[in-house]
DNA sequence: AAAAATCTTGACCGGTTGGTCAGACTGTGG
DNA sequence: CCACAGTCTGACCAACCGGTCAAGATTTTT
């Protein structure tokens, strides 16, 4: 039996540092772009000598398209709660709080994400002509299929869904702007439910749904 | 009384040369950020050497705070419908027309401005605060005067705002994800009239205005 | 404990970048 | 026709970038 590991073993300690690494390069990638950011300004974000990144990194692009990915991950999964209401109230509010969530407190994904697409997308397109097309094919059809049963008014459903994308997605890429709109101040718990709500109801509304 | 001007006099010249570098380098810009911006690239796309963008604009900074000031502009005049109407219903809908052809017709532009604001708006955090901040609270107060009226539902003004400049900038911002998820192709004439009628309608009805 | 595998890092390199500059060129006013 | 201010550009430079590498340190395996 082998004795009680350290809390740094080998493997728990390349975890950490590739962990590190990520969330340092989020961050850095987020506030200069993929061409602004720096290799050094990674490392010395994440507190690591700028060859040790190479290590567990080969590329810059490498480290980029792992931190796209990673992105791209929590995305989808937070898309679930779509699939699993009855009715287009329950569905599209549930969606809309969740990418709220997301916004609020993973905002530097969302920027990557915005960023690599305004890019014409050179690192991620198979992801988009594959995962998302997939996805939003079958949002699509779950929403036909609520319009065909009279359940929400007949409105074109990509655009919902790009409507539904650009809101919530504009608190995270856009917060600068809101922040400074709000006196400099980031928005309060209160102020977010404020945005929440007033994002919900207009939308669930503009659809024809019962608020 | 002087000859007929050659069409290249020094003076026009100089006009043609400027306004060939911003358009040059607000598709640079726009496609690769700042920091991925070379002024060779520039440069190339403008078809002059490069020494002679650096004659022009003494730095890099100084063209890319022209470039985006210059896209402040366009979207401030666009701006202009929102006063000139009577009903909520006119008002947003003409800005939203407006918004939505400059996002057709000016993509570059909408992303630059994107990316400035993304990263924490470096060059023009002062326009943020005096010129953005000031139409803001303006279009929310006649915002506010509607909903007094009872000419529409009260929602908060602040993020009315902030879905309409969503909605209208993703299809310019993330145009490429729109294009990719349309098979490729850009949207036709008939789609981008649907997605123009489709925002409005859904936004319109979301705010209690009869379409 | 020795050998093997993995990890860490300072020093280094070729290539590119924003920016400079001396000097050639050109339209303009006298 | 000339002198001058304004325009243009090839050649150049210091700084910085992504990436490499050899050698040492550390952990795991034998």
């Amino acid at each position: 039996m082998p004795q009680m590991q350290k809390p740094n073993s080998k493997k728990e300690r390349r975890l950490e540092s590739e962990k590190l690494i990520l969330d340092a390069a989020e961050k850095v990638f987020a506030e200069a772009g993929f061409g602004g950011a720096t290799m050094q300004l990674i490392a010395d974000m994440a507190g690591l000598p700028k060859a040790n990144l190479h290590y567990y990194f080969p590329t810059k692009e490498s480290l980029y398209r792992q931190v796209v990915q990673n992105i791209f991950q929590v995305w989808l999964e937070a898309a679930d709660v779509f699939d699993k209401a009855e009715t287009p109230a329950e569905g599209i509010g549930a969606y809309i709080d969740a990418k709220m969530e997301i916004s609020r407190h993973h905002p530097a994904g969302s920027k990557v994400w915005a960023s690599e697409v305004m890019h014409r997308a050179p690192v991620i397109q198979d992801y988009l002509e594959t995962t998302l097309t997939d996805w939003t094919e079958g949002r699509a059809t779950i929403i036909e299929r609520w319009i065909a049963e009279g359940r929400m008014a007949p409105v074109d459903p990509h655009h919902l869904l790009y409507m539904l994308w650009a809101t919530t997605q504009h608190y995270a890429d856009f917060g600068h702007q809101i922040e400074t709109l709000n006196g400099g101040e980031p928005l309060s718990d209160a102020q977010w439910d404020a945005a929440k709500q007033s994002v919900k109801e207009i939308i669930l509304r503009g659809i024809g749904v019962t608020v």
